[in-house]
DNA sequence: ATTGTCAAGTAGAGAA
DNA sequence: TTCTCTACTTGACAAT
């Protein structure tokens, strides 16, 4: 299962039955949404409309090695990748999560970017899946735990329920006679709580609760000697 | 003013 | 030593 978030996202999550959700929350997911994008949507490699200056956000390809900003602000301006690079960058992480450095090269020329911002947004890219998919598996285990709680609840009750029906011991066949054992003979499996006869094989209950002879505490159990 | 997003910086770990 | 990764942080910017 891949589901693509509205982000552009795309998650893979081995949770078993977990539908995921893909457009769970909305909230903060205004780019790329209605692809008019009301968000500015600056190619970083052409100059700025309006002004003609040296407006470049930073570090397109023409303007990387020079060391501008002596004395200017450390982090003069924040890039914003185009369109069109973010879905290549896209298209390339989902055929690959990781790039060799030959990719990495071939995919900075062909996005006139450096190779060191491709390697940024695929290291970025891959902590917003890891992300994503981290919350995803902690909603699911929220669930899980629900689901076990409420279910651990049900068991408690019929515990006491039955509990509540044992007013008198039953009567248990010993498994070499055939015939019921006297109630000094028998013990009580601690674990189980589940009246054995005190010594040799498990003796058999002439009438087990119903809940015990089906229960579900005592899944397969591998023939322990009580 | 606050909040969310995201490119980029930094530190530390591991591999070759 | 160099490279690449993850994890965490920072700061610019848009949206609210």
């Amino acid at each position: 299962m891949g589901a693509t978030s509205p982000s552009g996202l795309e998650l893979t999550m081995a949770v078993p039955g977990l539908s995921s959700s893909s457009g769970s929350e909305g909230a903060g997911c205004n780019n790329n949404g209605n692809g008019g994008g009301n968000m500015r949507d600056l190619d970083i490699n052409q100059p700025a409309s309006g002004g003609e200056e040296e407006d470049f956000p930073m570090g397109s390809v023409e303007e990387d090695e020079e060391e501008r900003g002596v004395g200017g602000p450390h982090r003069p301006k924040k890039l914003r990748l185009s369109k069109e690079q973010s879905r290549l960058l896209e298209e390339s992480f989902r055929l690959n999560h990781t790039l060799t450095p030959k990719q990495k090269e071939a995919l900075a020329i062909k996005l006139k970017l450096r190779p060191r911002q491709v390697e940024v947004w695929f290291q970025n890219r891959r902590a917003r899946t890891k992300l994503k998919q981290t919350e995803m598996e902690c909603e699911y285990l929220k669930r899980c735990f629900g689901s076990l709680t409420e279910e651990n609840r049900r068991l408690q009750r019929e515990v006491e329920e039955l509990r509540a029906m044992r007013v008198a011991p039953p009567t248990v066949l010993s498994p070499h006679t055939r015939r019921p054992l006297p109630a000094s003979a028998l013990t009580m499996c601690p674990r189980c709580e589940r009246i054995t006869a005190a010594t040799g094989p498990p003796a058999t209950a002439l009438q087990p609760s119903s809940a015990a002879a089906s229960s579900p505490f005592h899944p397969r159990r591998p023939s322990a000697a009580f």
